[in-house]
DNA sequence: GAAACAATGGGATACGGTTCCCGCACCGGC
DNA sequence: GCCGGTGCGGGAACCGTATCCCATTGTTTC
């Protein structure tokens, strides 16, 4: 008991402790618990006694220094709290413990700052990859800080996941998973022209956002596919949260803006418009429709239930890890600007009942 | 070029590359890094120089067996997307990166085994707590089963957070954060009882959730207090999602059963009601008053306003924090039973829209 | 019956850092 | 001019695990 191996130590076991209380090698304890070496039922017997009287779990930092451990992934976004992300994030995970591995989530709040240290922090875990979700900022110096990224992580043996952002351009090792966001917004736009609207109040978003500039560009497509006039004066830019669909919708009202339904450039800024619609006495769809996107549990559960384009979050979250896996298992050669780089995924129209045909006036 | 040094080498590059490239130890590059160590501007200045050259980061895994570390917490959720307890790990993420500290995520999917496996798991990695977010099933077991989670956790020099539901009974080593549940209800019901109502549909929640059971406490006190009989058959059980708020309201106003307000379990089981409560047309608050509690940021985006209990799920996560990291600093010591260990927040009624005196008969 | 072989356990080393301990150089004071 | 002190850099011993390589034992084959 004079030695280092007494039980009542502090801190916790180690497997040397394990391999002196069994009287065994260290090398056995190790061999009986990774199961991957034969081993005498008799030693199993042992050392896995041992190990459950000592309570022992390895630790994971030394054994992937010394090659094993349990691949993990870095999650970044913007706000946990945000709607449509979170289902990736929820994707991500599900697939990622699926297979045993780990998850690590970081938040950025659109800080630039953050998001380096981030990255920076996630390459010194060793991260199997990064995955950084949620539309982006269009800056000039977007592409290069993602391309600085990319290749960072890759040299590290990391590997950098995009998510709901339009690729990368040139040769840059990443990973792209998207989804197909201005045809989801022609087809939405479509929907309501095909109802006979033709006076749209179009709330895409942030203008610098990439979400916001797809949404925008689908919907005025439609327009010109159906030979509607686009009316500028009849966009109205702003952040994707419910205050700025209340106050667009509010201030439009206020000044007589003429317009016989809403695009709202997400779910909840449509719940912001169909509030204000209401306060300003006006009925929905009766005197106004109101479509929305993402297509979030909220959509259908505001009344009346909310049209909107459907977005595959969580089936995102887990084509972008088992590219990762693939990836992986596939040895991660060098084999870019094959497909698997950039994956883009479906959306559609779901129909429920904020549409009807404009008020005959 | 023969060397593993050679700078085109494959894999990341190791503390040893860069003290080679700058004709130094390898002592010296830990300290110029660590920065708790007097080194001359001119060694600094070789070593960043080579640093950035290689876009070298520390191995994690590497400094955390070594002693140093970046300190980690696990919060374990039952699902990401879910409204209420993701402000809470927005919370516990936020002051953790505020202090340079990580974030590891693992859902549960309300699964035993999987909780067991993530804990144990979380024990490999050596996180400095584990954070069980939400409220709890109240079986038998489940008290020897965190008891024994804490105990295993405390021996591996880590430590067991609950937040959000009722703590454990007996001397074992973990600290709660809570919120006063049955107060909130009992300030709701009151709510309602003080407007006139007297007939009032229950949805608490699943009879087995210690959340659930401390609401209903709650509501029953406030009867009590009102001196109102409180009716057994207008509590329904249920889980707390839209569905069953949709449902169960369907299914009683099928019954006929009278009431005239419905005291929701969360927010969301409120917004199923209230929907059911329109499609059976009836009026919200005209004809039928209707509360909930969370107050998530649905409730002031339902029509009308949500009236709800204010529960201040993002101060929890950041006292959950607060209470690991000041719990290592004073060493972490043996000090149970004494304050800290279990932290009650208070919670609020917040008046909108969705309530009103029971309409004349 | 001896040799070749399969099965299985142990010793030693490597993984990439941190930090203790020591040495060297340069300084001022007596 | 010599000694003690101070400032700073290097060598080496760990941290806890996986695995390579070798030794030992029991088994099969000619």
């Amino acid at each position: 008991m004079s030695e280092r191996t007494a039980s009542g130590d502090s801190g916790r076991a180690t497997i040397r402790d394990v391999a002196a209380r069994a009287g065994v090698s260290v090398a056995s304890v190790s061999r009986v618990l990774s199961g991957n070496y034969p081993v005498s039922e008799e030693l199993r017997r042992r050392v896995m006694k041992v190990v459950q009287d000592l309570d022992y779990v390895t630790n994971a930092h030394a054994r992937s220094l010394a090659g094993g451990g349990t691949p993990t992934v870095a999650i970044l976004i913007n706000n946990i709290t945000g709607a449509a992300f979170t289902h990736v994030a929820k994707g991500v995970e599900g697939a990622a413990s699926l297979r045993g591995w780990l998850s690590l989530v970081g938040t950025t709040g659109d800080d630039p700052e953050r998001e380096l240290a981030l990255v920076n922090l996630m390459r010194q875990q060793g991260v199997t990859a990064v995955i950084l979700l949620g539309g982006a900022y269009d800056y000039d110096e977007y592409q290069l800080r993602m391309a600085r990224f990319a290749r960072s992580l890759d040299a590290a043996g990391s590997h950098l996941v995009l998510v709901g952002r339009p690729p990368l351009e040139g040769d840059v090792p990443a990973t792209t998973v998207d989804y197909d966001n201005e045809g989801g917004a022609y087809a939405m736009a479509s929907h309501l022209l095909s109802a006979g609207h033709r006076r749209v109040l179009v709330l895409p978003g942030h203008a610098e956002l990439t979400t916001a500039q797809g949404r925008l560009n689908g919907a005025r497509r439609a327009f010109e596919a159906y030979g509607v006039p686009f009316d500028p004066k009849l966009v109205l830019h702003g952040p994707y949260d419910y205050e700025h669909g209340y106050d667009a919708v509010e201030e439009s009202l206020r000044l007589g803006l003429d317009f016989t339904a809403v695009l709202a450039g997400t779910d909840v800024v449509a719940a912001g418009a169909m509030q204000a619609l209401r306060a300003g006495g006006l009925r929905v769809p009766e005197d106004v429709s109101i479509v929305g996107y993402d297509d979030i549990p909220l959509a259908s559960q505001l009344t009346p239930q909310l049209t909107t384009v459907h977005v595959p979050y969580e089936e995102m979250g887990r084509v972008a890890l088992r590219a990762v896996a693939n990836r992986r298992e596939s040895g991660g050669g060098r084999r870019r600007g094959g497909d698997g780089d950039h994956v883009v995924l479906g959306t559609h129209v779901v129909v429920r009942q904020s549409v009807q045909p404009p008020p005959v006036s």
